[in-house]
DNA sequence: ATAATCCATGAGCGACGCTCATGTCGCGAG
DNA sequence: CTCGCGACATGAGCGTCGCTCATGGATTAT
């Protein structure tokens, strides 16, 4: 045995087999024969000493190993990504290139990255930002990063729903407050249908609800945030939403402070432990931190 | 151009080149032709479109592009190392095997590793622990993680003394005050030498110096810590320590409280961005902070 | 049964990294 | 000034290894 360690090539083919299921389908995305993947998985199986993929009639699922080393796999890619970048940006006064990968919810990444990502491009104008739009239910932006598909992450950070952070580095932005919107015209919320929708995590306001006296009439379940905004603005209903997704909201609609006790959630960053010390992520977290997420909000 | 990207052999030389600051060196270490090492460094450079090191008569030196790229490499490879153990502990319930790298400055290895070593050998029999003691001046142990040569580190952490940790997540572990320490025999300190040891950082001590009524007549410098603390047992002198040295000191020794003011420092550990995730560092870092400091030194 | 659709296997070929031998450059001693 | 030494550079040849092509084996749906 020459060397125990996966070669790049090998590394990718095990990103490639566990994204497209298969090793025919992985094999084809990297221009490859099915041949050449079953040899390459073989070879890193018998490097590593863990089977990594279970083969069937319907394709290759990782295990347990092979769900680790996917994960450790695209990591490592990444990283061999971004040392020309920043070698290059190391020898020519910190103007990086290349490109960042960024994961965000709606709201986030139509209310704060904007911002972020001018800044980012003063500091480093040959540096493209690619954004993902990512629902944040189940793993969300969080498991995008984990998972080495995202370099940085918005998300909402909340002991109580997610599990503690695994795999990942988080870090705390501000708190964001949940107002209570119903049309403009209305006298107000009661008697109106309540709006919300899949991504709204109603844990964050139930506790809210349950301290009212009285109940919204019929729940509907909207397609996101956006939607209800217009919905709400029709007149079809109230919402409670989180004040970023008021931002940019259509007129007709009214927000309503819900006072001291108002619910509210925590957004933050999630970054991949592996990337954290590059200079393209810092100088994200950094213009994170920086951007005033104030004017907090139009509460009427 | 096929690939831009560096095969781990590549890496592997531009950190061993590095590190024998030389082809030929770094090539005898790695059982190569100095060939071999030339041709490799020749296509990197190619590959990541920057000079990595300076060639001369008195063989080579990275240039700052150059000290990037070797730092990453170093991270690539233990990534690239870990993959396996990692791998297989998925595979087989958690048991780790393989090694990790812990830096670690004398009285914490003395008085805090042990353990924790027991702890993290209860849960991973087979793996097993590479500590380096290092003297914490200059970079030390957070220097040993940031350039990829431990997986974690107890560092003294204190923002006035050292910049931002760059390169490396920290955590604090708790605070350690200072105590003054006198031969048994004296009635008090005053009228001894002061002993001091070079990585004693006196900046800890030098307010605390300030607002006292007295100064020492004569300041001794020792090797370390230890050599220190004998010294005060045979009667030399006095000196200020934390209260980690004090741990299995010899007798002879009188600790005195320095009252509510006392210096002190804070001890933290220092991990690798990129291994911060491997279940290894995880379980030292749960290790760490089960471990109870407590038994707080014997003071008199 | 038979077909379809996966993955596994073996032989041959081409690319690439290593070594050996030699070239080039800079610097200090005589 | 030039010689020599100690560094890296360069080129040709060779072996290893990963890729493809062709084919075999296993499992499931019809």
């Amino acid at each position: 045995m020459t060397t125990s360690e996966l070669a790049p090539h090998e590394l990718r083919v095990l990103v490639s087999v566990a994204e497209a299921q298969g090793f025919g389908a992985g094999a084809a995305r990297l221009g490859l024969t099915q041949s050449a993947v079953s040899h390459a998985v073989r070879t890193a199986e018998r490097k590593l000493g863990v089977v990594l993929f279970t083969r069937g009639r319907q394709g290759a699922a990782p295990t347990d190993a092979g769900v680790r080393a996917v994960s450790q796999a695209r990591h490592i890619l990444r990283l061999l990504d971004t040392m020309g970048p920043e070698a290059r940006a190391a020898a020519a006064g910190g103007q990086l290139t290349g490109t960042v990968r960024i994961a965000a919810f709606r709201s986030a990444a139509v209310h704060i990255l904007p911002g972020v990502l001018d800044l980012l491009r003063s500091r480093h104008p040959e540096l493209s930002p690619r954004v993902d739009i990512v629902r944040e239910v189940g793993a969300g932006t969080t498991g995008e990063v984990a998972e080495g598909r995202a370099d940085l992450g918005i998300a909402t950070l909340n002991p109580d729903t997610y599990p503690i952070p695994k795999d990942v580095l988080t870090g705390k932005l501000f708190d964001e407050r949940y107002v209570l919107v119903h049309p403009a015209g209305a006298a107000g919320p009661r008697g109106l249908p309540l709006i919300d929708w899949a991504e709204n995590c109603s844990s964050y306001t139930r506790r809210w609800w349950r301290e009212q006296d009285w109940l919204p009439t019929a729940t509907v379940t909207a397609e996101d945030d956006g939607v209800v905004l217009s919905m709400v603005a029709a007149g079809m209903g109230m919402a409670i939403v989180p004040e970023l997704s008021l931002r940019g909201a259509p007129g007709g609609i009214t927000a309503q402070d819900l006072g001291p006790d108002a619910p509210s959630r925590v957004v933050g960053y999630v970054v991949s432990p592996a990337m954290a010390s590059t200079a393209a992520v810092r100088d994200l977290i950094r213009g994170l931190r920086a951007t005033p997420v104030g004017a907090r909000a139009v509460v009427v």
